[in-house]
DNA sequence: CCTAACTGGGTACGGTGTATGCAGTCGCAA
DNA sequence: TTGCGACTGCATACACCGTACCCAGTTAGG
């Protein structure tokens, strides 16, 4: 790790003298998720973008001081920003966060782990939490009441994101030879008859649908929630304040 | 990725023939997970254990065909297995088990991405898979809602402590080079006045404490999960399974 | 006892992130 | 206009990674 006097989105990206820049942050960044996108996140090495981009491998330290600076901006630029506007229905706005944060994981396989791992703070992600948080605003929930409940959605979506495409992963035939190795070993441990759950999981595992068991963990989250709005609501606000942490 | 006709739980550790082998796939584990804690997942490379072990790294192909055999292996003991039996109180059976694991993954900060990010089936894991589905077991639930229940409790606390770990992981002088360094932007961004939320947000931090973060969540999520229980156990049972799913 | 099957482990290969250095190019001050 | 200093792309090199291959030494079964 190299020495890193401030966070990559002070650095101007532009600097006075010398001869324009080729290439750019974004432009990087873009090649990167290219690849990421198709080929997994550990297809990204600096040579294998370099090449892409037709340079050398050094070329790309102009841009960005380090590869952790480099899954910052891909970072940021995958997650986007989408405008949400509050409808006055809370259960109804958190579902669309949900769904919403679910497609854009899904679009970025190697992004949940990301999310869940480092504290992001690029420019993307930070409006997209004000957009968030707005959706709980104006009805004199504390801060922290907000949060924990904007926490609790947004955890949950990257985890079950991550467990979904976790389990698809070995993927067409891969997951045929997959299957073909696990076989004998689940067989053996369901012979001893010590795991009458794990068998009918197993079968069940067969007619899992992602989109349905996303929306049936949703429901349950989002009833829990409204449950805890409502709590909060009948309470009057210093109290609540007071009581809440 | 070598070739691996099976895996590694159906290899058998002991061959007939030849020396007594001088280690073993636990020892191994064991020191893998001993640098693991200590230095973070990025620390273990085959060489450094060996080194640990006083030998070569080549030996360690001898009990783990792979890398990823030994983060199998690393995972599975670092799980363990801690028995739990049902009360017939749900809830505080779920939140007792929710406690569990956020012990156990703390324990060992670099297993929740393991765990979130590929499908597990070691021993340990599927007793304790096991385990946890029998907490919900004999109130005529249907498997997929039992699953959907554990996963939903499973995925979120996977998903909180990697929330708590990616905040606290620059930990002592390093947590206060970063505010050093983050401070500038984040004034930077809050003088826009376009993020009122976040500077609420970002003064609320200083007081946020885990534990009680993860209580909070909790509680709502319980919340969420006695209802739907509720609900189910208020359809009679052949109903339930037609319209769960 | 011999031989086959195992063992520990050295060497080597192709990959990684990145420190360093160098030649070429441009903006600005004199 | 000239030159200088700040920038550019980029080649080379280093330390480290996972692991394929090889070989000598050890041991149990026929």
């Amino acid at each position: 790790m190299p020495e890193q006097e401030s966070i990559i989105w002070m650095r101007p990206e532009k600097s006075a003298h010398g001869p324009a820049p080729a290439y750019s942050r974004d432009r990087i960044a873009a090649v990167a998720i290219g690849i990421a996108d198709a080929e997994g996140i550990d297809a990204v090495s600096m040579r294998r973008i370099a090449k892409e981009l037709g340079t050398g491998a050094m070329t790309l330290y102009r841009y960005l001081p380090a590869k952790e600076d480099l899954y910052t901006v891909m970072i940021d630029q995958a997650v986007g920003f989408e405008p949400q506007e509050p409808t006055g229905d809370v259960g109804a706005d958190l579902a669309a966060l949900a769904r919403r944060h679910r497609r854009t994981l899904r679009r970025h396989p190697w992004l949940a782990p990301f999310l869940a791992s480092r504290p992001i703070m690029g420019p993307n992600v930070l409006r997209g939490t004000e957009r968030d948080l707005a959706l709980l605003g104006g009805r004199g929930l504390h801060i922290n009441e907000m949060l924990d409940v904007f926490n609790l959605v947004r955890t949950w979506v990257n985890g079950a994101v991550q467990a979904e495409l976790a389990d698809s992963d070995p993927s067409g035939a891969d997951r045929l030879a997959w299957q073909k190795r696990m076989g004998p070993y689940l067989t053996t441990l369901l012979a001893t008859g010590e795991f009458p759950y794990l068998g009918r999981m197993i079968e069940a595992a067969e007619f899992g649908d992602a989109d349905e068991r996303f929306e049936n963990g949703l429901a349950i989250l989002l009833t829990g929630i409204e449950a805890r709005l409502a709590a909060i609501a009948g309470t009057d606000v210093s109290a609540t304040a007071e009581s809440s942490r």
